[in-house]
DNA sequence: AGTGCAGGCCAC
DNA sequence: AAACGTGGCCTGCACT
């Protein structure tokens, strides 16, 4: 196929052979065709009434007139809850359309929903786990995290960040949680992955201890088979010797696990002491989405709802863990789940 | 008609 | 060889 994309990227085919038609190369193929964009944009229509507005209603129970989610709580290898029957965990809030599908989870007459979401936990995680002492102080501070990386790695001072920078040091935030590729960040950040490499490079020597956390968080799956979350609790890295593509992955899988399992862990505890928490609280816990806490709280009720759970999910970690980053939690509320975030 | 896979895409 | 972690659900298709 003589079709060549900007930057010289060629269409790519999947394991079948088939060529690929994923958003992110027909992204690229907009640029020299309006066809791509139409097959987008039906798309996500396309997605957002199949999964969503058709699917949901199908699962309005026939008592409540609610739609009831079940939740595996060994469902995932790291320890995250997941939710199905339907999925409530992954309800669109990103794009404008996608959000109109949140503002169809509405409280009943005279009551809120309240949305309380731990922020940016798993950096704070990581900033423990790995003895970061700059973004300890950053949280300790209330800096921006991401303005705060991106400073510290392009040397430009905080007062004159550009939301492109600090972009740029977000995706390199995220990457550096998931097991960070030279690959990886250039396709995200759609950049030469030159480019990318030198962005982790100059990550990993302004923030020496990521690397060695990194490096010895393999060097102990290897050993044992296992790695921990703070609280002590095993996943288990079975994959963690093999050769050739498993390597990469069970890698990158091992490096996220203590620290996705112990932000787990965390909204786990909180979870627990929630109902002895609120009890006698007009205000009942609807919904766990892996760092937020949903409620339906009668109106008059909500900031003293706010105020109890906030602090059951701040101090989850206490007593078994003492981190030297607080924990964060951000409020909202309204009559739609949208709203409430 | 049921099962399973692949590709795709939604969330954190 | 593949290429950023954890999931679930949808459609289309091959297969039994």
């Amino acid at each position: 196929m003589g079709l060549t994309l900007p930057d010289g990227k060629m269409p790519k085919k999947g394991k079948t052979g088939a060529w690929s038609t994923g958003a992110d190369i027909l992204e690229d193929m907009a640029t020299i065709h309006d066809l791509p964009r139409r097959i987008l944009d039906w798309r996500q229509v396309s997605k957002l009434k199949s999964t969503y507005t058709d699917a949901l209603q199908d699962h309005i129970n026939a008592e409540t007139g609610r739609v009831h989610t079940s939740y595996s709580i060994a469902g995932a290898n790291t320890g995250r809850l997941a939710s199905t029957d339907p999925n409530l965990q992954n309800i669109p809030i990103r794009s404008e359309e996608g959000r109109r599908i949140r503002e169809a989870f509405v409280a009943e007459e005279g009551k809120l929903l309240v949305a309380l979401d731990y922020s940016q936990i798993e950096l704070r995680i990581l900033a423990h786990v790995a003895g970061i002492e700059e973004l300890k102080q950053a949280f300790r501070d209330g800096v921006d995290i991401h303005a705060l990386t991106a400073s510290e790695m392009f040397n430009v001072p905080l007062d004159e960040m550009t939301p492109e920078i600090r972009r740029q040091a977000k995706a390199i935030n995220f990457g550096v949680i998931y097991g960070i590729s030279g690959f990886g960040l250039a396709r995200n950040l759609r950049i030469p992955r030159s480019d990318a490499q030198g962005f982790i490079d100059r990550y990993f020597e302004r923030f020496p201890g990521i690397r060695a956390y990194m490096d010895d968080t393999i060097a102990f799956a290897k050993e044992h088979g296992f790695v921990q979350t703070l609280f002590g609790r095993k996943i288990n890295t079975p994959e963690i010797n093999a050769k050739g593509p498993q390597a990469g992955f069970a890698k990158r899988a091992a490096i996220n696990a203590p620290i996705q399992g112990t932000a787990a862990d965390v909204i786990r505890r909180a979870m627990i002491r929630m109902p002895a928490a609120i009890e006698g609280q007009p205000a009942k816990m609807l919904l766990q989405v892996h760092d937020e806490l949903l409620f339906e709280v009668e109106e008059g009720a909500v900031d003293r709802l706010i105020d109890t759970a906030r602090g059951v999910m701040e101090n989850a970690a206490d007593p078994a863990v003492k981190l030297d980053v607080q924990l964060s939690v951000d409020a909202g509320q309204g009559q739609s789940w949208a709203q409430a975030h």
